[in-house]
DNA sequence: TTGGAAAGTCAACAACACTGACATAAAATC
DNA sequence: GATTTTATGTCAGTGTTGTTGACTTTCCAA
């Protein structure tokens, strides 16, 4: 029963169908934690999560093109655009012609827009804040190294791109 | 914002915005990862993503009410009706009027039903399993821990209360 | 026995994803 | 210079999944 693996003389009982259910669920409840604190927010808003990833990302990376965060959000231009259009209008988002190539919409967000960010960003990082420090920075080491490896390789690669922003 | 102070004797650099903000974009391409195979399956039969957590909570409890897959999944019962009655017609799932109390419908799948469902899971699992396997036994645990913290206290509870069917 | 609560169903609507077709402007290429 | 490709935006239509409101059936308790 409680036997070392065949091969190796390690033990792979966190590989079990059993382990793997757990872990898909545990992905599935804290998604919905992960994100319950923004909806509210956005909710009073009138907005959707469709905005709040655009907003965290237009932040993340200012000056971004349309096309560069087509390709992070992985959504079609006409869904995107719908999103896009709401926030210019409401005067979150500022779309500012490209100089070397005026095809190319440059993204910002305005004052307006950045309070917006911060409030949901602050209600998001306050629970994982939470979540953390119960857990401790090993657990932390090892929910990302996870989490990294459940990427897709291209999703990966945008994530490793933004990971260090100084390097 | 939140200076890392070293405050304490422990380092707490792991709390630092920068430092959530990684952890809350590695959430959301994992996501996107976890969820991608079994889209993908899904697509192929007509259903979304709420077919899918009605099948997987169905699997999960067999005889579980209306009442009970609606606690879980969070949605309103008219939501979760839509999806029901599909998959009843489609004879995947069964509903049983209860002996006891024939207001209530106990769920359950079919021999079909459970085809799909395995499918499904089995595409869930095989990229967990690779994951798991890449980032080892110690990270996975604190993966779990991490996303246990994040979870909303009810639904802690939904989770803690699955977690060993036998016990 | 009657009135309210609970479980479930039907209808209509909104958000947000999708596809397909098309328009415009600018860059790149022949 | 003409043609093609690229980047972006728009219109129309569709599907999934969430919502609220109104309704039926069943149960239970005053």
């Amino acid at each position: 029963m409680d036997q070392p693996g065949p091969s190796s003389g390690e033990s792979l009982l966190f590989l079990t169908d059993e382990q793997l259910r757990k872990g898909i669920e545990a992905m599935f409840f804290a998604y919905r934690g992960f994100t319950a604190d923004p909806d509210r927010l956005l909710e009073d808003h009138g907005y959707g999560r469709a905005h709040h990833r655009a907003i965290h990302f237009i932040h993340r990376a200012p000056g971004t093109t349309v096309n560069n965060l087509l390709n992070i959000l992985g959504v079609t231009k006409q869904s995107l655009n719908r999103v896009l259009r709401t926030l210019q209008s409401d005067g979150l988002v500022e779309a500012r012609v490209g100089a070397k190539d005026k095809r190319e919409r440059h993204l910002y967000l305005t004052a307006k827009g950045g309070e917006l960010e911060r409030a949901l960003s602050d209600a998001q990082r306050q629970r994982m804040r939470a979540a953390f420090r119960e857990a401790g920075p090993n657990a932390v080491a090892g929910f990302r190294t996870v989490l990294e490896h459940m990427m897709d390789p291209e999703m990966r690669r945008h994530y490793a791109a933004m990971k260090e922003p100084g390097q």
